[in-house]
DNA sequence: GAAACCAACGAAAACGTTTTCGTGTTGACA
DNA sequence: TGTCAACACGAAAACGTTTTCGTTGGTTTC
């Protein structure tokens, strides 16, 4: 094993100190031309690197950012990643991943073992666990030691710092005033419990449409789903929830569906019901991914820019980090702020 | 802005010495029980937390892992990743990610920018321009630096590092037995070019398959597909590809696909000519993913066991690493090993 | 009462950089 | 010949740790 190489010694070999090699790989004037080129051809040769910990050490800056999500085999999130990772890259920044697997302590304890010093700033989108509880101490404290946060998508308004989100609310207006120009006329949701914001305002989105166009507002129409119900084996729980609000509302023409696998499952439970799609019933789905892309019929939804959320996001936290070398204790940048990424319908087969 | 507490500042304010602290703070019996108290009980209000920098540098040990992968958007790859983050988070590393987006260059940049110092060792899985060029020296030069490299799914085999694959042949030959067994006797591929080894292996599988149950082997019944049909708009030239095969050899009664996308294409494509699935054609896929999951119907196919890859990959880079701390200059671990991840056959709608 | 010992702590090196501030040598100039 | 720049380079501090090896007092031992 070759032994890495380092300043002190290419100056044992070269009989010079380190500072006149330092300085001299980085073209100082300070130094003989003749001895510069010396130590440039040897530090080539020898292939020489600076060791990127020492770097970071002196400078206070790791040059990579941490990202915590939820959780990684997920379309939606993946493409963030992609999108953050692009910029990041270009930008000369490295990528940290923590998981939260949704888990509150999980989320607490990869942001302590990122924030002593492993990266510069975080991305990150809240865990439902944290929604829930409302707890958002480590966000604060990250925060309070000076570490700037981007958050994206789940957000808490009350935290200092910049936010990518969706317009969940117009996304989901927009779509269900598709099914009502469509002519669907009792058109039902499928969503999630409130304290995911999101949810919520996908659920005051498809409120707000049918109010505006004075469509009747039926509670029975209105599905929240329990989370558990996504895990694997609850899947069928969903499924015969489904069933049921459409067994006991036959009237139900339009369904918009809040994810891409609620949407699949009604599209499934349709199928059982003998309902063809979308002549007897239209839906929406929330979340462009790859499944509403390949489903049969194909599947309308509403995509949210998934992979420009993460462009963003990366923008945002590295133009922030880079403001910093200047202000320094100025601190005038005590703004923070809020980009929101339109959505867009994305028309399939799943509605006429 | 709390400035960040370190040892220093400790000593300072307690009027002792930095050795102090850090004794202290460790519990070291060589400081007296009075220091030792208050020493931890001012480190734990102000929430002293080491250094991770400092410690990396002083310990030339990361604990962090670096994982280079073509794409992330990509089920089996992001549930690999969900493996790896499992085992190194449960280990106390964490996982650094870089993206080679199919790219040899790209792959190449990212590991020069890990390589020196951000992290211990890499997991990665090889691009497709990589394995099309058969360049492998930076594989061989990270590893000659001393740094360990844990190959996954997509390897070579001349380079000195620990694998984990997946039994392509075997996975694909018993996808196709499976098809035999229910009765197709005019079995197609749809498959990659050939520099790609997991899709030659498949293909090889498949071969094999065919040859040791007697069926003839018919080339017009293998297709192999350009790379660049799967970019998005192409898809549409995959689907008329396929179509022509369909058409060209009516008599074909199962089709293996070596992944998600080309048996749903095959599926749509069925649909299209109003063969039945799987009364006239059956399908098998390769990856099972979402995709698979959720298809109409529901896609048999070869499970590769993605997270438990991840995870194998993680342990043995890990024990790697950690095993170093002990040989030392020894070096008798010149052994590597390649762990083979059995494949399982999920059977689903799409078969009968 | 000197030798030996121990408890409690501090100084300093090391990890690999960058950068500031010398310092010694040369040559020009008066 | 003496003064002063300019040139070329080195020493050392700093970033935040850990750890080895002192160095103090004070206490025991014969």
């Amino acid at each position: 094993m070759k032994k890495k190489i380092t300043l002190k010694l290419i100056a044992k070999e070269l009989n010079v100190s380190i500072s006149t090699v330092s300085k001299s790989l980085k073209n100082s004037k300070e130094i003989s031309e003749e001895t510069r080129e010396k130590v440039q051809a040897f530090a080539k040769f020898y292939n020489y690197k600076p060791n990127n910990i020492a770097l970071s050490l002196k400078n206070k800056k790791t040059k990579t950012i941490g990202v915590i999500i939820p959780e990684i085999v997920h379309y939606f999130f993946s493409k963030v990643i992609f999108g953050i990772e692009h910029i990041a890259n270009q930008r000369g920044y490295n990528v940290i991943i923590g998981l939260s697997n949704e888990s509150f302590s999980k989320e607490v304890l990869n942001m302590e073992m990122l924030a002593n010093g492993s990266i510069d700033g975080f991305i990150l989108s809240i865990s439902k666990e944290t929604l829930e509880k409302r707890d958002f101490h480590h966000f604060n404290e990250t925060i309070a030691q000076g570490m700037p946060i981007v958050m994206f998508d789940r957000v808490e308004d009350s935290i200092k710092c910049d936010k990518v989100i969706v317009d969940d609310l117009l996304g989901s207006k927009k779509a269900v005033e598709k099914l009502i120009n469509s002519g669907c006329n009792h058109i039902a949701i499928v969503t999630t419990k409130d304290f995911v914001n999101v949810g919520a305002l996908r659920t005051k989105g498809y409120i707000l449409a049918l109010e505006e166009n004075k469509k009747a507002l039926n509670d029975s129409l209105i599905l929240k789903v329990e989370d558990s119900e996504l895990i694997d084996d609850n899947l069928t729980q969903l499924e015969q929830d489904i069933e049921h609000m459409l067994i006991s509302n036959p009237e139900i023409d339009g369904v918009f569906a809040v994810n891409e696998i609620y949407a699949l499952t009604v599209m499934k439970v349709a199928r059982k019901l003998k309902k063809r799609i979308p002549e007897e019933l239209q839906v929406i789905g929330f979340s462009d991914g790859v499944l509403s892309q390949n489903a049969v019929p194909t599947l309308t939804s509403v995509s949210q820019h998934a992979q420009k959320i993460g462009e963003r996001a990366a923008e945002l936290l590295i133009n922030r980090l880079e403001l910093e070398d200047y202000e320094e204790e100025e601190m005038e940048l005590e703004h923070y702020e809020t980009e929101v990424i339109e959505t867009e319908l994305i028309e399939r087969e799943s509605t006429k």
